[in-house]
DNA sequence: GCAAGGTC
């Protein structure tokens, strides 16, 4: 029988792709430890098997000493990396699978270094003869109607643009991160008589600059004392605080001035505005804005926030973590994800079940994409007994998927212009009208309330 | 030794 060979980017998505071409359930098989997946279809047999990551990478064909260095190969990433020696039993494995293959399909994530993982393996493993040959799934999302999809449409080539994109980054990389990086520590070397390991590159000498003109600005700040003026005002045996029209005084005699004058005096109402205000959810999650949000609201670091989402995605309770997109494509399946996180906690119920009553659900985006993955967004898998760090991070991400279905919340926004003693004060406040979005993630939005009594 | 990218 025909054999064909599919190569995924990581053991995840075998059972996913492997169960939406077979279009049933698969059972998953072992070798050398390595999980793949095995069904006939069309009287052909399909093996479906993992890389992990990138199997492969750059090294110098001679030292580099002799800097620059512009001669490089590829060699399997065990070779230049001493952690990757699981890399060993994947390259033996796909060996072993794709062997007698007739047919080969590149299903990797659909990025750049995706179509170059695939692009590797199939010349490395395969052999260089099968490129031509070979076939490429596109998919954004790991599921089961997208992969259908993305199989029935499949590109009769490999994606060779995209793959010459990535072959381009790497080599790039290398050529001027490495031999910078060999120049900065030998001219250390030569004037501190000691070696130091100084590193540069693409990504980390701009960031650096980030954080130099960002500490220089720390530096260099020179503090200046300022004054500030606030009225305590009782309104119906209520005390209220406003602000004086100038935010700063930079002179103390002239804040003295201001303050005298007004001292005792009664407030008079000048002018009242009341407007308002339609806040929009925010945008379902990507990466960096959970991290980001998760250091606001319980302090955790990226680095800690990126693992806990790693544990939640293999726990099967999230989608992929690493992403940099904002939307959130219907083919994920809006209403049966909403439906089992109704299941999970009556505090999730009562907004999920609000929001399946709707007829349409269009969830808020962001600007931001990602070629290979939507914005994170809970399976509504029930989650076992979890650690509280990662309960807190599901709980956010849960409401977050929430919050981008529902209604905007509408506040109402008061500002009163008082006059006391001939200075111009503001009294401001607001308060929410209908809390829409803010039912369900509210807990996570600082938000202060200050209610002002009916004036005139 | 030295990049940046993928994975877990």
């Amino acid at each position: 029988m025909k054999k064909v060979f599919v190569i995924c980017e990581k053991p995840s998505a075998v059972p996913k792709i492997a169960e939406a071409i077979a279009g049933r359930k698969v059972t998953q098989k072992e070798l050398m430890g390595i999980p793949y997946c095995e069904f006939e279809r069309d009287g052909k047999l399909f093996v479906v098997a993992p890389a992990m990551g990138h199997l492969f990478t750059l090294k110098s064909i001679k030292s580099l000493k002799d800097y620059p260095v512009f001669d490089l190969k590829w060699v399997p990433i065990y070779e230049v990396e001493k952690n990757a020696k699981n890399a060993a039993r994947f390259i033996k494995a796909l060996r072993e699978l794709s062997k007698n293959a007739e047919e080969f399909i590149s299903a990797c994530d659909f990025d750049v270094e995706g179509s170059v993982i695939a692009f590797n393996v199939l010349r490395f493993i395969c052999g260089s003869d099968v490129i031509s040959k070979a076939r490429r799934m596109k998919f954004s999302t790991l599921t089961r109607e997208e992969l259908k999809k993305s199989f029935e449409n499949m590109l009769p080539t490999l994606d060779f643009e995209v793959i010459n994109a990535g072959l381009a980054r790497h080599y790039l990389d290398w050529y001027w991160g490495m031999n910078v990086s060999r120049f900065l520590s030998s001219a250390a070397e030569k004037a501190g008589n000691r070696f130091v390991k100084l590193s540069a590159g693409r990504v980390q000498t701009p960031t650096l600059k980030i954080l130099l003109d960002r500490e220089r600005e720390i530096k260099n700040f020179v503090s200046v004392p300022f004054w500030v003026l606030k009225a305590v005002i009782e309104i119906g045996g209520e005390e209220f605080i406003a602000e004086h029209e100038t935010e700063k005084f930079w002179e103390k005699e002239k804040a003295g001035e201001v303050y005298s004058a007004c001292l005792g005096q009664p407030a008079r109402v000048v002018e009242v505005k009341r407007r308002k205000i339609n806040r929009n959810p925010p945008p379902p999650f990507d990466l960096g804005t959970l991290q980001s949000e998760a250091y606001r609201c319980f302090g955790f670091t990226p680095m800690r926030t990126q693992m806990i989402a790693q544990d939640l995605y293999q726990a099967a309770l999230i989608s992929y973590p690493r992403t940099s997109s904002q939307k959130l494509p219907s083919s994920i399946g809006y209403r049966d994800i909403l439906q089992r996180i109704a299941k999970i906690s009556p505090d999730y119920a009562e907004i999920a079940l609000d929001l399946l009553r709707q007829q349409k659900l269009v969830p808020v985006e962001g600007k931001k994409t990602d070629p290979a993955h939507p914005a994170i967004f809970p399976t509504g898998e029930p989650p076992e007994e979890l650690p509280s760090t990662h309960q807190k991070l599901y709980d956010m991400i849960v409401r977050r998927f929430l919050a981008v279905f529902s209604k905007p919340a509408m506040l109402e926004s008061t500002h009163a212009d008082l006059d006391i003693g001939g200075q111009r004060f503001f009294l401001r406040g607001q308060r929410i009208l209908d809390p829409g979005w803010l039912e369900s993630y509210g807990k996570y939005v600082s938000y202060e309330e200050q209610m002002i009594p009916e004036i005139e």
